[in-house]
DNA sequence: GTAAAGTCTCACATTCATGTGAGAGTCAAG
DNA sequence: CTTGACTCTCACATGAATGTGAGACTTTAC
């Protein structure tokens, strides 16, 4: 499929979408005119890079995640031979993601709570509920 | 406290701390001198703030949550009156957090096992292990 | 073939969380 | 009082994720 069709479906911006192919990210195939072509498996990768991305995953650290996580998408070079600054950044990054998770979860109920009492208030018609 | 101490025992940086005074989320007392006061509680506070942040919450929601969840702190305008915007900002940040602490529990498990990996490779000297 | 819709590549603009330095006032210790 | 550490307020700089528009080419539908 094309960018627009992804996007639709990712509900991706184009821009981002591209964004990530910029950053190693998404490795879309190139039609002769230039118009890039995507697989079917980059729905889920997409969307999986956004939802790190809004995460706070810095992108440096999503490519080598994705070398993990699924070993072909990304056509791999040597960029997860185990150095010791990615030892170090990955560490903290995972720290710091164990207390986010903690944090957010906080959050979301913190939210959840608040837009409870927003409702009390202004009830009636919308039926968004959780 | 002073600015100083509270940055030592919070390890946030002198700046952030000005900063989430500018955005309301913290809000310390004055000495005639100009410089700020701030309590014990606001160890914590602070702290919540920039875990926060660092989580991705926009700073303009993180005000309103601090409302809800401590009666008092932050010293009460009236800006949770239930308005329709907010109401409809925050469903759709607590859509963002439920899918967001999914997505982080993934992540951290990536990195988890990525970082299990790289320090397979690379065995022997630093024992930060989880 | 023509027009409309989609795409491409720049490249600059914006927002948010931060960093950083300048210039001036404050506070504590000698 | 003087010095050094701390703080204050600007205000500009930066990096990352995004928005946006221009100018040109491609694809699709008629």
């Amino acid at each position: 499929m094309r960018i627009g069709e992804l996007s639709r479906r990712t509900q991706i911006p184009i821009r981002m979408l591209r964004y990530y192919e910029e950053r190693g990210l998404l490795t879309p195939q190139r039609a002769p005119s230039g118009y890039r072509h995507y697989q079917e498996a980059d729905v889920e990768q997409a969307t999986l890079v956004s939802s790190l991305v809004r995460s706070g995953l810095p992108t440096r650290l999503i490519l080598p995640l994705l070398h993990d996580l699924q070993p072909n998408p990304v056509d791999g070079d040597e960029t997860d031979d185990g150095d010791d600054d990615l030892v170090a950044l990955f560490a903290a990054e995972f720290a710091r993601l164990d207390s986010q998770v903690k944090c957010l979860s906080l959050s979301r109920n913190a939210v959840q709570q608040h837009l409870r009492r927003l409702r009390a208030t202004r009830v009636s018609h919308d039926p968004t509920a959780t």
